[in-house]
DNA sequence: TCAGTTTATTGATTCAGATCAGAAAACGAC
DNA sequence: GTCGTTTTCTGATCTGAATCAATAAACTGA
């Protein structure tokens, strides 16, 4: 069931000729299919309006129906915590995947809300099991993609759990850095689409310290900051900052 | 593709006669599958001989080919940081299932030690991916599975994120007692097989924090504590302590 | 355009939990 | 059993980040 070299380069290029096929990138960029199952896989996918600024995409204790493929612009999942604050638990860039955490009761068990304006593609998870079951090596990619989701979740909770303010702050940035590269903008440069509070909350930090660090790591010529305009200038020594570790460079990996 | 009640009910007494078979418990508990089914599931499953405490099952970074379920026994996966200390990122449990953060690149992203004298069942994922080609709820399981590990992984970064120390002991104390209970044991009076380090290790507190918040917990009748043996005396207190609310019942849910 | 609101920054103070230090208990090997 | 090691407990001190407070800057919408 291997597919060849030729048919993984036809793949490819297809996708980057088909704008509307983010979400096809977010599912099986590192597989190979032939055309026709990506033409099947595309069938199964929907174009959904977009959302302005702070419209929700789903809510937590909703029934669970569909994964979202982010296309344009950032959203944010979070849950409501016994006293009514919310608990962010993760942010979405343009591609990846999100509403994954579904499965397992058939519910949403957080809300997802658009930070900007933003457009997703819905993909139907029972359509997406069945063709899993017609193309073997999507049901793989699914596989990994959960697995990826898992080592990533792990490696925040060793931040959470073990990291100074700086080295949480840092790895965000690094985190977010790698991300924007890896869809081919620009690793240095890039826009923060949510607000100190939102990088505080999700870091486990309070707002005045994530402020505090940035105007610090400005200071130590690290980053500049222009408001939510960031640019790394400095990005060995942040490494270094993080103690990231050799074997395993995958402190906050892309989702 | 559904099964009868009748089926199902099959399939647990089976599940229980078989003492070997926890490992079969662990994937397919809440499904139902025939007799036949259920034999091919059990034919893919090794029998490995047991670890004692302090051997390892598999090493971060090894070549990942097996999912593992713990029979007895329980052990720990943890990553070497940087500086070489070592961080915990889960506790196992009999018939609960590891290993599956090494789908994503092959390779396990963490080592896996037995805190005592430990017996697994190994169950290669290449048969149990083909497997799950011929029996599709035993493919919806294993996302299931996998998703539920990515909602329990998500309520742990809220945990170590926003928790103080005493939510965190709490919140750790329930959470083995609702492993403990589901299995069939009690889930007020149990033993902990991690010492305090470790358990201050995966809950991002020092040692001597642990052993404080439990002397604590004792003094406020909420505990008994005798050495690694724990009893929940008053575990309606405890549940409030850990602001659980009442939708998602799930701070740190079952892997 | 400007008033009203949210968001961000900066400083002063406080506090939960880390760290340091030492005693007591538990465990393991012989 | 006994010695040595590891684990646990308890107290004293220190510190990183939270909280409190106030200002400045950036949006928002009429």
């Amino acid at each position: 069931m291997a597919y060849t070299q030729a048919q993984a380069n036809r793949f490819n290029s297809k996708l980057t000729s088909q704008c509307q096929n983010c979400s096809l990138a977010a599912l099986c960029l590192p597989i190979a299919l032939v055309d026709e199952d990506v033409n099947r896989l595309d069938q199964i996918i929907e174009r959904k309006r977009p959302l302005k600024k702070g419209e929700l995409l789903f809510r937590q204790g909703e029934k669970f129906d569909s994964v979202f493929a982010v296309r344009t612009g950032t959203l944010k999942t979070f849950n409501l915590t016994g006293n009514g604050e919310e608990q962010i638990t993760g942010f979405y860039c343009p591609s990846e995947l999100l509403g994954l955490s579904g499965i397992d009761n058939d519910i949403y068990p957080v809300s997802a809300k658009a930070l900007e304006t933003t457009t997703v593609c819905e993909i139907p998870f029972s359509h997406l099991e069945a063709l899993s079951e017609q193309i073997p090596s999507l049901k793989r990619q699914l596989f990994k993609i959960m697995s990826r989701k898992i080592c990533n979740d792990q490696d925040m909770m060793v931040l959470l759990g073990k990291k100074s303010a700086d080295e949480k702050v840092a790895s965000f940035l690094i985190n977010l850095s790698d991300r924007f590269k890896r869809r081919g903008y620009s690793a240095t440069a890039f826009r923060l689409s949510m607000s100190r509070g939102e990088i505080g909350n999700y870091l486990g930090l309070a707002v005045e310290t994530v402020s505090r660090v940035m105007t610090r790591f400005q200071k130590n010529e690290l980053i500049q900051v222009e408001g939510k305009e960031i640019t790394l200038i400095n990005i060995e020594d942040m490494q270094k900052l993080v103690g990231k570790n050799e074997e395993c460079d995958s402190i906050l990996k892309f989702e």
